[in-house]
DNA sequence: ATGATGGATCGAAACGTTTCGAAGAAAACG
DNA sequence: CGTTTTCTTCGAAACGTTTCGATCCATCAT
């Protein structure tokens, strides 16, 4: 492989005038410029990304850290976040920190070694300490999904208390009244939204009795709680599912009871579900825009990491509405 | 950050003491040993892995290259890969070829540049420039699903010719004669093993007269195919769609005529689809055991990597056999 | 006692860049 | 015309490792 050496020595020029040539064209005579060019071409040239990492103190690649890297979810989103970073010359290391906050921690500190230049979180871990361990990595960080309180990063979401909202006054006005809410774990910070969303849809139309039960954002656990849910004696008319697994498990549970949807219960439920048009029945859903979302993120991440004065401005917060696309797994109460 | 320099002056030792200490710790005594360990701890030294890399001409990060990042299939997998890598102290960087061969040799190139170790790679080309600019790269390369003719890299995938022969056996079984293929293109390894499968079974049975079209592995075309294949004359009593996408959209075109599955027309397909026990009707297919696969396909990499005579020992194929899953997609002709 | 062997350690030279300060030449200024 | 600026270019010193060859010293066989 060609190195710089051999450029300068083709070009007749030293090395450091090599070096300047591809990072700062300006700092050169055009002239030289040519020549250099030229027999970087000839030799086939290509710079030392390690070398240019050591030297510079960070490399050019992205972490990308998430809960599940099996979540068909984030694979529309690292689709979009790796098309931009390759465009700026960016590569995108992933990482799976299984929703757990330690993982998360010793994960990003990997990625800290080496000296990433950036990366796209969502974050899991949550109180002081974990803030200041975040901050001491020193890193341009944008979060995702998640917020995490007390920091100050630059964070990407969609607005999870419309979310449920949505849903629910949708339900409402189909005329249910005994609509229960499967929940994602309140100590998530989405959880707590969609709770809080769902909440105050009830409230505001004068609900004070309703049930919240948690499904902990996760399959097995919704079906085990649908079943508890419809076979008691006052079982709800509607259900808003805070995630896509937690409705197909609550779709299958409702299946296996032989109860129908949307007949004997609606189902609403938060997120993308890839498919759904020949689920049976079509789920009523809020769908996030993630290639939206990907490209605010990545951008606000590039930006970041572009920008000398980086901690000069504050963080900055992009909250996304929702689409609610209406189904066939809600249905008007009764009728 | 603290340096190795800094931790041999701690220790009282130099700096290639240290060095040898992380190494290859035999070569040095454990009085020293101890020393060197405590030094870094004190100093909580971290090597870095952009000098190391810098130094030894090779980083610990593995290359996976694949046509769809967004394909959930690929999740699945990542997953599993990232797991296993991360257990060995790799990174694991994702490309997406857009299953295009001029970009994946751009990207591998890139990636090349990068110094990394190896590369899990979902090759789409074919031809002998392709195989030698793909050697060129003189990089462990494992390749999965399409198998690159004439070139000699590790291959995992699973058995193709015998996924198409279990459905189509299937169908046979069930009665149906008239037996549609809805094909990858045939310039895809795949998609041309699938098609042999498909059709020799056909032929064994003794059929010589039965179509094959070919819906490009996407959904789209697939609805395109299944709308003229049922709005003619003599539609297919039952389809075989090559792969999940094609399924899907096929199914999407069976419901938008108004024909029923499996009634009418009976459908099986290729590949895992997530949440298949929610679609109505649950497909018949023939899965993949993707985590083996990604052990496998990862052994193999992390293998040659680590092996210092890495050519001396010749290339290896496995080749996994799909499971049958039966579906209710499926049905006896005319019954 | 002598030389050979081997183990532990070290110094120095890489690996391929970037960047700082300096220097020489040309241009601008009074 | 002398002095200051500006523009180009350069040499050298990093960045943080690994590794080669050398050195030192204890052990062993003769």
């Amino acid at each position: 492989m060609a190195t710089i050496r051999d450029v300068a020595r083709r070009a007749g020029v030293s090395s450091s005038t090599v070096s300047l040539t591809f990072s700062d064209a300006s700092r050169v005579s055009a002239e030289t410029a040519k020549k250099v060019r030229s027999a970087a071409v000839a030799l086939g040239y290509r710079p030392n990304p390690l070398a240019q990492g050591l030297k510079r103190g960070r490399s050019r690649m992205i972490g990308m850290v998430v809960g599940d890297l099996s979540n068909p979810f984030f694979g529309s989103l690292l689709k979009e976040v790796e098309r931009l970073a390759k465009r700026s010359n960016y590569n995108i290391i992933v990482a799976e920190s299984e929703a757990d906050q330690a993982q998360e921690l010793a994960v990003l500190s990997h990625l800290a070694d080496q000296r990433i230049a950036g990366c796209l979180l969502f974050p899991h871990g949550r109180g002081a300490a974990y803030v200041e361990t975040l901050n001491e990595f020193d890193l341009p960080i944008v979060t995702l999904d998640h917020k995490v309180e007390g920091g100050a990063f630059d964070f990407v979401c969609s607005d999870n208390r419309i979310a449920t909202s949505m849903l629910t006054e949708h339900l409402l006005r189909l005329g249910h009244r005994r609509i229960t809410h499967l929940s994602g774990p309140a100590h998530f910070w989405t959880g707590a939204e969609r709770i809080k969303g769902f909440e105050h849809t009830m409230r505001s139309a004068g609900f004070t009795d309703f049930d919240i039960v948690d499904g902990g954002y996760m399959a097995d656990p919704a079906y085990a709680e649908t079943m508890r849910l419809m076979t008691r004696s006052e079982r709800p008319t509607a259900i808003v599912a805070a995630n896509n697994v937690m409705a197909l498990g609550c779709l299958a549970a409702i299946k296996d009871l032989g109860v129908r949807c949307p007949e004997d219960v609606s189902l609403a439920a938060i997120d993308n579900v890839p498919w759904n048009s020949v689920i049976d029945p079509q789920l009523t859903l809020v769908e996030q825009d993630l290639s939206r979302l990907a490209r605010i993120a990545t951008s606000y991440l590039l930006e970041r990491i572009e920008n000398p004065d980086i901690d000069a401005y504050p963080p900055r917060e992009t909250v996304l509405t929702p689409r609610l696309v209406v189904g066939t797994s809600t249905k008007r109460y009764g009728s």
